[in-house]
RNA sequence: GGAGAGGUGGGUGAGUGGCUGAAACCAACAGUUUGCUAAACUGUCGUACGGGAAACUGUACCGGGGGUUCGAAUCCCCCCCUCUCCGCCA
């Protein structure tokens, strides 16, 4: 959510960054100062009423302490009146602050100066290839092949059990899959990440404040008996663990990092290029997030981005990094990179981290502050990626490791594994 | 799930109708003093919105919502949460 403030001082600029996300906001904006306007104007005459009662009841008290209870009568009257009024306002202000409150919501974050503009995916500003691995030619089965033949992740059974995109990983399949989660998480502690486990469910505040909620309300699992949402990234729990707090500056930047599984209803996006891994309802990921200054955010944003491509070298995968152009980045974000592998075995990229800075869009809805060095508060940048989406990377590693003689294990997993090859 | 207790500022905790945005203590921050550390002393020390160049000032907020009253942290109702005991249980 933009700063009111913002949006009043630089209306025009709002509007015309705006654009760069394809989003109209010459008539939301003008709403927003209009209910803003009467907002204050409600706000205030309810104070100036509410300062005469104050001073009223305040004159009672002492009257009544000098023995003069029978001349408040018609102060009483007065505060009566005074309160009727009050009550206008109130009605006043409460709609002005719905229609606020509303509006606001509906406006996307600004994108940086730094974004390219586009409509979709093919706009996007490809930043950095690292595909020198690219084998040239050759058979390379799709990982959904490789998995039936070794026998190591199962979608029939995981179908009856469950549904669709809910496999059954077995045996080195799973292996494969906690070593990875454990080599994630090793990595990102060695780079000054704090690790936590959160919550796989959230109350609507948390997945209101991150953004999940109302833009996205159909793409979670939702237990209407408790009122509670699946995490569809641990962004959300971990995220929401700084809501509502004001920090010190010298404990900033706060980095986490956190393992979860994820869980995701994509709803009206199945259909061709989702087979095997490719997208599921359930999958495993680790998740860092950064709360830091505003002066240090994209400084944040650019370590973050190399942290992340210092994985998928260590995993031996051939990879770029696109910046996502305005028309392709989330409601919430600034400034999006988009990590992608290549798959050898369906011959296209595919999608394994979106590294983001929010810069303050989140932090106003948590109410995540700090304290500077001379005691003023601001409003915090949050920032958070992938690092990384597992059943992608697993797709990925299996197709490009794949020999005559079984899929062997890249150099870095052979100690989380405790074997070399599946076969 | 049942019974009881309780939710006050960063923390402990006083406050049961007006002089309380809130005592006191601790922590934190700034300063004084001491050869350093420490101690002692002095001062500052909630958030949001509005007004003001600023000093400062108005309003709201004592878990959340509603009510009683001229006036509520304090009384009443509903909800949420925490703790203790019991039950159930990975």
């Amino acid at each position: 959510m933009l700063q009111l403030s913002f949006i009043r001082e630089k209306t025009a600029e709002v509007i015309d960054r705006l654009k760069l996300k394809n989003f109209d906001g010459t008539q939301v904006i003008g709403e927003i100062i209009r209910f803003d306007d009467i907002r204050r104007e409600s706000q205030k005459a309810l104070d100036e009423l509410q300062a005469q009662s104050n001073a009223i009841a305040k004159e009672i008290g002492i009257l009544f302490k000098q023995g003069k209870a029978s001349e408040t009568n018609a102060l009483k009257e007065k505060t009566a009146e005074l309160k009727t009024k009050a009550k206008e306002f109130e009605i006043k202000l409460e709609a002005a602050r719905k229609e606020l409150d509303d509006l606001l919501v509906r406006v996307p974050n600004l994108p940086h100066p730094g974004v390219p503009s586009g409509r979709s995916a093919e706009d996007n500003e490809i930043v950095q290839s690292e595909d020198a691995m690219i084998p040239a030619d050759g058979e390379y089965l799709p990982h959904w092949e490789l998995i039936t033949k070794y026998d190591i992740i199962d979608f029939v059974t995981g179908t009856k059990i469950t549904g669709s995109g809910f496999p059954v990983y077995k045996g080195k399949g799973a292996r494969l899959q906690r070593a990875l989660v454990n080599f994630f998480l090793d990595q990102a502690i060695a780079a000054g990440y704090f690790e936590v486990q959160p919550p796989y469910m959230v109350n609507a505040a948390s997945a209101f404040a991150t953004g999940q909620l109302p833009d996205k309300d159909g793409q979670m699992y939702h237990d209407l008996t408790d009122d509670l949402y699946l995490i569809p990234t641990a962004e959300v729990p971990v995220t929401n663990i700084y809501r509502d707090s004001i920090l010190k500056v010298q404990d900033l930047p706060c980095k986490n990092v956190a393992y979860s599984a994820c869980f995701r209803r994509e709803a009206g996006s199945w259909g061709k290029d989702v087979r095997g891994l490719n997208r599921l309802h359930q999958f495993d990921k680790v998740e860092i997030v950064q709360v830091t200054v505003p002066e240090k955010s994209y400084h944040a944003l650019e370590e973050m981005r190399e942290y992340v491509a210092g994985l998928l070298r260590k995993l031996e995968l051939p990879f770029r990094i696109v910046k996502l152009c305005g028309g392709d980045m989330s409601f919430t974000s600034a400034l999006t990179y988009d990590f992608e592998v290549w798959s050898v075995g369906q011959k296209r990229w595919l999608e394994v981290s979106s590294v983001s800075n929010f810069e303050a869009f989140q932090s106003n809805r948590l109410k995540l502050r700090y304290k500077d060095e001379n005691g003023k508060i601001h409003l915090a940048h949050t920032l958070n990626g992938s690092a990384l989406a597992l059943p992608r990377i697993v797709a990925a590693l299996l197709e490009i490791n794949q020999t005559p003689e079984g899929i062997r294990v890249p150099e870095v997993l052979k100690s989380y594994c405790r074997f070399e090859m599946i076969n």
